[in-house]
DNA sequence: TAATTTTTTTATACATTGTGTAATAATTTA
DNA sequence: TAAATTATTACACAATGTATAAAAAAATTA
């Protein structure tokens, strides 16, 4: 049946993936040289040597391209952010070296994160790209996935909670964070990154009311 | 002058805010009878009788008018909401009563509060519509205005930490909010909506550490 | 009031987005 | 090889949002 069955994709998923590769590729080039919004489907498509049809076929807007963009790299940091976890002895430790981690790139790349932060947002929502749907959902998303294995390991240590549910307590954190992120990149003379996001984690850990601000 | 200084207003303002107006009851009622995405700006112009430029010198996309309109809704009940918060004893149960305050309207316009809570979202971190920077920022929105009084409120009695920025805080009380009503709107039965609004606000207030959870 | 200046509306044209349709090409399956 | 499936393409289309300059309306000045 599968012409190919020991790299376990026949040819025609091996093309689709590296058109959708050279797409990637093509855009984030033009993305750089003209900027974002300057850059039209027409010129992708054009660049990329298909139609522009196909090329909506593989992305259904300018914005999904450079979110995979980003979560290749997101997926490639929160692999190595995974690795330091274990040395690490407490929920609070793990949950800023797992979120100051990203903040480096996020510094150096603020427009394409605010576009991929906007994507995400509005889809995760309307979730009108169906095919990203489980993925999108919880498994695949870099930060999302360490955050999750935080919170369970935490639950399970009984250093966290276990009555509110995993899933929208990692949304809780993931979406504090994007708020976080893009206050800052809105006006980042106005705060310093890396302390606002101490700051909430220990909200989201202790919470704010005042009595029991030191209690542990 | 001014030819109406009584009025605190001229001829031309006050036509402007009249076709503002107009505009506003054309879309919404239009947006009942075909649904919003139905519409067109072309449809819109056509009833409110202006060219379509004119409108977008009104409002630069179809969700601004969306929003407008449940602004002016959401301000209205806010004034309601704030007349009660007196008689009630404490930081956590006004929180709960403001917010519980929107879901029966929300309940009842799912669709609109998706446009407009993506709208929102949008704006507020691209910041492209430079008119309502200052308003939408904090003044002017309903539900901000009160978060912003609660807190402030419980950050001078004592109830609530005072090394947070309040401006942070309201719009991660507020962000968390509409979090839960869009995971809500996606998928209705997967929880109860005020319920889960409560567990967001004892969050907030002793966070996540189960060491500190009853400790007051 | 009349003449002016400013502001708003408008017609027109345009580049771009995103979709729908149906023909063509490539690939897989039998 | 032939048939069936899937991907790509060309084409047309409705709609968005913007730019420009002319016309209309309103405000300001004399």
């Amino acid at each position: 049946m599968e012409i190919d069955s020991i790299s376990g994709e026949g040819r025609m998923e091996r093309k689709k993936r590296e058109l959708r590769q050279k797409i990637i590729n093509v855009a984030m080039k033009l993305f750089e040289q003209q900027g974002f919004s300057n850059t039209t489907m027409e010129q992708i498509a054009e660049e990329a040597d298909v139609a522009r049809k196909t090329l909506y076929n593989y992305f259904p807007v300018k914005e999904a391209i450079a979110n995979e963009y980003v979560r290749g790299i997101s997926n490639h940091m929160a692999q190595e952010a995974l690795a330091k976890l274990q040395n690490l002895p407490d929920t609070r430790s793990r949950l800023l070296s797992a979120l100051n981690n990203a903040y480096g790139w996020v510094e150096l790349n603020p427009e394409l994160t605010g576009i991929v932060l906007g994507y995400r947002f509005k889809t995760s929502y309307y979730s009108y790209d169906k095919n990203q749907g489980s993925e999108n959902d919880f498994q695949e998303r870099g930060t999302y996935r360490i955050i999750a294995e935080i919170i369970r390991e935490g639950q399970q240590s009984g250093e966290i909670r276990s009555d509110v549910q995993l899933k929208l307590l990692v949304r809780y954190i993931d979406l504090l964070r994007g708020t976080i992120v893009w206050e800052w990149l809105q006006d980042s003379s106005s705060f310093e990154l890396r302390e606002e996001i101490n700051r909430m984690v220990d909200i989201v850990l202790d919470g704010i009311r005042s009595d029991n601000k030191h209690s542990k």
